[in-house]
DNA sequence: ACATTAAGCATACAAATGTATACTGGCGAT
DNA sequence: ATCGCCAGTATACATTTGTATGCTTAATGT
């Protein structure tokens, strides 16, 4: 069962709001009566406080993205040679769900904790899952898994963080499709140096 | 000249409620005046907006922190052997300037883009002056300095990430630490590989 | 067919907010 | 000695906010 029309509409206003004011710590419930186009009173039927509605808003944005995603990971991807084509879909996916991806970075440092910890789990549950697509069909890498992991972190923060400038700065998108595909490459052939040089030690 | 006293109160109030609250945006001006002991009105003394004040803070947060790193930044620093005492260094830096740091991080995507901006020219410089000095000394890295640059980009930008993870998070603090050598070591590992690799290519 | 419940509305009110106007004390320059 | 200016204050007011109470429907279960 799909939420209540009214508690839908209040959701998507406040993903709107957020996304416009770059923070949804500071809205007013009846801001967001305003923009759903409902009575202030009706917050209460579905909601018992802002947090809440916050947690609500998140896990929405979540499941838009994590399915969203899944569709872009059906494709090819060798870290090694990060192509242009898996960058690509990546980009148009940011420019795609703007709103949800500057909210999602933005909220990661926000005011409410509970709502930055739901936050903080989705992301590294989007950093396991690439990390599963990557080491199942990662011929060329012999890294071992925790490492994947690891990088993976590194990416997804990446990421997120130059989602925001993307959308917000177009005539920087050349340069920081490029910087990115340069540090991701940079990211796993260091990975690469250090296991390494730790298997030569250990091998010592 | 310093600021007169009531500006620096309440730029001081503007800061402490900023990192209490993890957010400029959604003081008020009234709050303002109430943490800093002044009539409201005072506040109209000596700025002309909030935003106003919020570039004032930073400046503030800025030279503070630009002083104290400066002291940091006299030991040795060899991002090779990323050694304990360098980056012990560090996070002292980041629990004795709590609040400024925590601000800034949050303000990097906050509502007001005068103020975001002025932090992220600040946090370029920052970027700069530690290239200079690892590529003042850098015996051993043969990367050229356009390279340094990006990869102590990279650097800043995760440093003041997990700067707030940090200190929020006292028990994980030696996993944050940990996690951060790691990820300093594996980033020139890579920068390394890649310019070498990039430089293979043209001597072919 | 009727009772119950969920979803929404109108009205009301105390509290807090930003801002305008007018006043006071101190300090430096003339 | 006093004039003007700077920093701070007091009072006032319209606006906005969150929330409480009670009313209307429309859907639902029995």
């Amino acid at each position: 069962m799909a939420y209540a029309e009214g508690k839908q509409k209040l959701i998507d206003a406040a993903l709107k709001l957020s996304a416009e004011k770059r923070s949804f710590a500071n809205i007013g419930l009846r801001e967001l009566a305003r923009e759903a186009e409902l009575n202030p009173n009706t917050f209460y039927r579905h909601f018992d406080s802002l947090d809440d509605l916050g947690i609500c808003m998140i896990e929405d944005i979540g499941d838009v993205l994590s399915s969203a995603l899944r569709e872009v990971r059906r494709q090819k991807f060798d870290p090694l040679r990060v192509n242009e084509q898996s960058l690509e879909l990546f980009f148009n996916f940011v420019l795609q769900y703007q709103d949800s991806l500057v909210v999602a970075a933005f909220e990661r440092y926000s005011t409410s904790p509970t709502v930055r910890q739901a936050l903080e789990g989705r992301l590294e549950k989007f950093a396991e899952e690439i990390a599963d697509d990557v080491s199942k069909m990662g011929g060329l890498l012999v890294l071992p898994r925790e490492v994947i992991d690891e990088v993976m972190h590194h990416i997804i923060h990446h990421c997120f963080r130059i989602a925001v400038d993307y959308i917000e700065q177009p005539q920087q998108r050349d340069a920081i499709f490029e910087e990115t595909r340069r540090y991701i490459t940079m990211l796993f052939l260091g990975a690469m140096a250090l296991t390494d040089s730790q298997n030569k030690n250990a091998a010592q």
